[in-house]
DNA sequence: ACATCAAGTTGAACGCGTTCAAGATTGGTC
DNA sequence: GACCAATCTTGAACGCGTTCAACTTGATGT
């Protein structure tokens, strides 16, 4: 994870073995401000002083404050997937598994809460590259829905087959609201989020299981149809 | 509307009749600028001197750039309803007053969607007065909560007692979702909000409908009081 | 006529993210 | 060792949102 020649950046900027320590210093002296001072109290030449760089100098590796953020995505998303492996290795039930998923990106933002809450206009601004459904960002999010194509798949729910094709990311999506909905909680702990969760589950659960009931069949053909027409 | 001794501010702020003329005009100045440039790329210097005042003078009445904004909320929310008006009027099907409602809300909005986009995140941070959840933005929040509430109470459909007290929020959720979509939208004149509303809405009046239907009854319990949950 | 005082107005100054022309460092080539 | 080009590093400078001590204005009381 440390030591590599190829090129590791998700921009794609270029990241030869001279210039790698530096950017890893900065990178890492930027996360560590960010988590003590919050987002907006850090500023780049506070960044730049304790890396012991010239402010420009973090230019040179990172387009933007806001860049230093894309790391923190992709940390997230390798950290979730580390912490979702016990559920997905130990349930085979559907909604156990989607629950323990939700529950461990959560339990992997938890630390960042209010950093995340202070970078989030940021991220959630469309043209950002920050944004969740930007180019810059489609290797944690591609990641992130396969993590949620590996919940269905493993799991024994009997699923309509049209939906079944769109579940990994509708499921994706509906981690999106718990996150919007996470960002925003202010309860102690987050704890609404992790009832919003519990409670949410069964539903999603529940629904998943009707899709194939009679009476709902046509609910089901026209959210598979709505969806295909949104996306072309 | 011009015309008042009284304070108008939302906000709260004095506004007594000396003072009400810069206000409005530096208020205009901005909202022209805003629409001529985008938010971004309009200063408070050019704001300031485009209305022939000092900088100062804009923060004297406004507390910052963002606040500037506030006006545009109700503004907006004005329009929408009357916008509706002839919708909630002349149908009392549930699915076409809900259609009809998200629909005008949407063409209210569509001069400005460049600047919406460009100011949305920062109303999508949550400490954000502009936040549509904040104590700042309650006014037309609650207006717009209203309008949603009337499209179910002037309508014939028939829902369950326990999820029509809490539809009218819900479904101003589910116009936020769409305001958030549209946001997002690339399409040409945002077309595929259109679609989403045209495909939405059916299945929205469908899933309503069936909440009182047996098989469907614990599921209509179980979101019922998971809102309640979720609110204390 | 004058003093008083809140309301309104000013613009220089601050700290921020960001840029960029200039300089320093490195590894390869003859 | 001398040169070169690519890579890396520097810090002053720019424009931005915002602040604030100082100033002006106009209505009110005497």
């Amino acid at each position: 994870m440390t030591d590599q020649t190829v090129p590791t950046t998700a921009a794609g900027e270029a990241a030869t073995a001279r210039g790698e320590q530096t950017r890893q210093l900065i990178l890492e002296t930027a996360m560590r401000l960010f988590r003590e001072r919050g987002y907006a109290r850090t500023t780049m030449r506070a960044i730049a002083t304790e890396a012991g760089v010239a402010v420009g100098n973090a230019y040179y590796y990172f387009q933007s404050k806001e860049h230093l953020i894309q790391e923190f995505y992709a940390r997230t998303q390798t950290e979730h997937r580390a912490a979702a492996e016990p559920v997905l290795e130990r349930e085979s039930n559907f909604a156990a598994r989607l629950a323990g998923v939700l529950h461990a990106g959560i339990d992997v933002l938890t630390p960042s809460h209010e950093f995340a809450a202070s970078f989030f206009k940021t991220a959630a601004e469309p043209t950002s590259p920050l944004s969740p459904f930007s180019a810059e960002s489609s290797g944690p999010r591609e990641a992130s829905i396969g993590l949620y194509a590996e919940v269905l798949t493993g799991s024994t729910a009997k699923v309509d087959a049209e939906l079944r094709r769109q579940l990994p990311e509708l499921l994706w999506l509906a981690y999106m609201g718990v996150v919007l909905f996470w960002v925003y909680d202010r309860s102690p702990g987050q704890a609404r989020t992790r009832q919003l969760i519990d409670g949410a589950v069964p539903l999603v659960d529940r629904l998943v299981q009707l899709s194939r009931l009679r009476v709902l069949r046509p609910v089901t053909q026209q959210v598979v149809s709505l969806i295909h027409t949104l996306r072309h």
